[in-house]
Parts: structure tokens; C-alpha cells; sequence
DNA sequence: ATTACATGTAACCATCATAATTACAATTGA
DNA sequence: TCAATTGTAATTATGATGGTTACATGTAAT
């Protein structure tokens, strides 16, 4: 069978990320409501129970309470003590050192072989620590604050 | 059927990087040999196939010299003159503003839904950026002088 | 206690990126 | 012409992702 797909179509970090700050923008936005997995998946656009999923990532990363049985879901922090960095290694989207992948088994007979996991793999750390300490400098109050000023915008 | 995978595995920047890094560094320690493509993948421990494919994207984007029918690859720049970012964009790995991807269609009927993509996104692309910049920091100078650095220390 | 409704979680699926592999056409030099 | 090499397409196995269904568990209200 053909299999036809997009081209040049390339693996990006899982969008549990951006649903993770979309969640928490929108309990901040909806606190005087009841923050219901289905309400949440009504706003993301997805089902309840990837919600229910991630939800249980940001509660486990301290970010959210959430109770069996009761509705809604709240902040545990102050939005301006949550930074995308928390979010983002809440929903585990990437591991520790390894946002970039190294090939394994090089030929070690082979000088390259033998040391390119060792020569590289500090400086791929040092590149992911930059991407990292950016998402570092944001909070979800920054992010909150932004759509209510896109929103003014738009009359 | 029961499938079983590794837990908590996740999905890392593709190894063409690291690859097409190794097959650079390599070209130039082996520059009074000639680095076939069957050389470089016994070094990289893959098949000649994976690395011609890489070739050509080093080719395309000017790194490396190659020709039909004629056996080696030479590079084409300087050593100090290639970065790990110009290998990168040129492997393509990661596209363009592309590192982390946003949910799409969120609700338009609520507010968080109709702004969290414009406001997401020009935050992902700092952190996306923060991470070519550290890459471009880094030539493959360095990578061949601590891999022989490295070379020298285990005598 | 029963009922209604939520959350927590497991199982399963469709989609499709990755890298390996095979095969072969095209190109070159001997 | 022949042998070797590059260029490239087709195929495959593996497994990450996100959606979906199903249901057990927990809570509150009657």
C-alpha cells in the first residue's frame, strides 16, 4: 500500500507542552468557574482524558490540585512563580541531557569513533541548557497577561 | 496484542546531526585517505546508504565536496569556518520555528483558545533560538582538536 | 445508600518519523 | 568493457504521539 504523507515533516517537542501552559492560562482566566477536564478539552480541542493525562503531570510537578471525584482543577502557585521551564519539564517532554539524540555504537577501532559521543555530547548539553534557561525567563503570568492584551486589541 | 516499549522514552532530535558531525570531523582526520562512504560507515557503525543520504544534505548545504562515481568526500570550507549550526540546518533536523509545536484548532469561542498560538509562539522561538545560538558557538575545529585532545590523553 | 458526575488510568488504535536495508541506475577511471 | 562508487527510491521494523473508549474509583447531594 502507498503511504503518502507530508514531506520534510521532522519530529518536534510534543505539543503536551503547549497544552500544559494553554491549561494553566485558562484555570487563571476561568478561577471565578469550575475548571472541569471537559471544559479544559473544550477550549484545547482535544478529549477529556489527554487532559485528565496531563493534568496529572502538572499535579505531580505541584503546579495544580486536582481531587477524584471533585470537579475542577486549581493553581497551587502564584502565576508568576510558574515558568514555562516548570511546565515543560512537568509534562516531561524531553529528558535530562538528551534533547538531541547521538548515535550509539560508533566504530570503536576508529579515533572519531571512539570519542564523538564524549566530544559532543557536552556541547549538545550546553545548547539545551540555553533552549532551557529561556523557557526559565517566562512565567504564565507572562502568558496570561499577553492574551488579555491580545483580547483588548480586538476591542 | 501486548506491545512493550521502554518507559518514559521520548522523542529526541534526530542522530543525523551527530552523525553528519562525525562524518565532517572524520573527513578531515582521514584527509590523506580517502573517506568513501563505506569508510565513514564503518566509523559510524551504519550503513553506507544512511551516510550517502547525509552526504547529500552536507553537499546541498556546501559543507563537503562529492562526486558520482568517484570515490572520497572532501570538505569544502575551512574547519573553523563550520559550525555546529550550519550542520544542523544543514541535516534538517529541526525546521524552521519548528523545535515545539503548538496544539492546533483551539477553541476560537473561548479567549485562551483564540490567542495561546500568537502568544506561544514568538516565546518558543527565543527558546528555539537560544539553542541554534550555542550551536553556532561551536565549530568542528573544536571537535577534531578534542578529539585528538582526548586521542592524547589516553596515550 | 443510591445516584450522578468527575477524576484516574489502562488498553487500543491510526498515523507517521526514524534509521536500516536492499536494490539498482548513473557515473567515473582503469 | 569492467569494477567501484555515488545517488536515490522502495521497503521494513520500531516505536512515539495523540485520540478514543472503557471503566474503576472517589465525592457530593438527595
Amino acid at each position: 500500500m502507498v503511504r503518502s504523507y507530508k514531506e520534510g515533516v521532522i519530529m518536534s517537542i510534543s505539543s503536551r507542552f503547549s497544552v500544559g501552559v494553554h491549561i494553566l492560562a485558562l484555570i487563571e482566566i476561568n478561577k471565578d468557574g469550575v475548571s472541569t477536564s471537559e471544559f479544559l478539552a473544550g477550549s484545547v480541542n482535544t478529549n477529556p482524558a489527554v487532559i485528565r493525562k496531563i493534568m496529572g503531570m502538572l499535579k505531580k510537578a505541584g503546579l495544580v490540585q486536582v481531587h477524584p471525584g471533585i470537579a475542577g482543577a486549581e493553581l497551587v502557585k502564584d502565576l508568576s512563580e510558574i515558568t514555562l521551564l516548570d511546565v515543560y519539564k512537568a509534562v516531561e517532554v524531553v529528558q535530562e541531557k538528551e534533547l538531541f539524540s547521538i548515535h550509539d555504537n560508533p566504530n570503536p577501532e576508529c579515533p572519531v569513533g571512539r570519542n564523538i559521543q564524549n566530544t559532543i555530547a557536552p556541547l549538545f548539553e550546553i545548547a539545551q541548557t540555553a533552549m532551557e534557561k529561556a523557557l526559565g525567563s517566562v512565567t504564565i503570568e507572562d502568558v496570561v497577561k499577553d492574551i488579555i492584551e491580545k483580547e483588548k486589541l480586538n476591542h
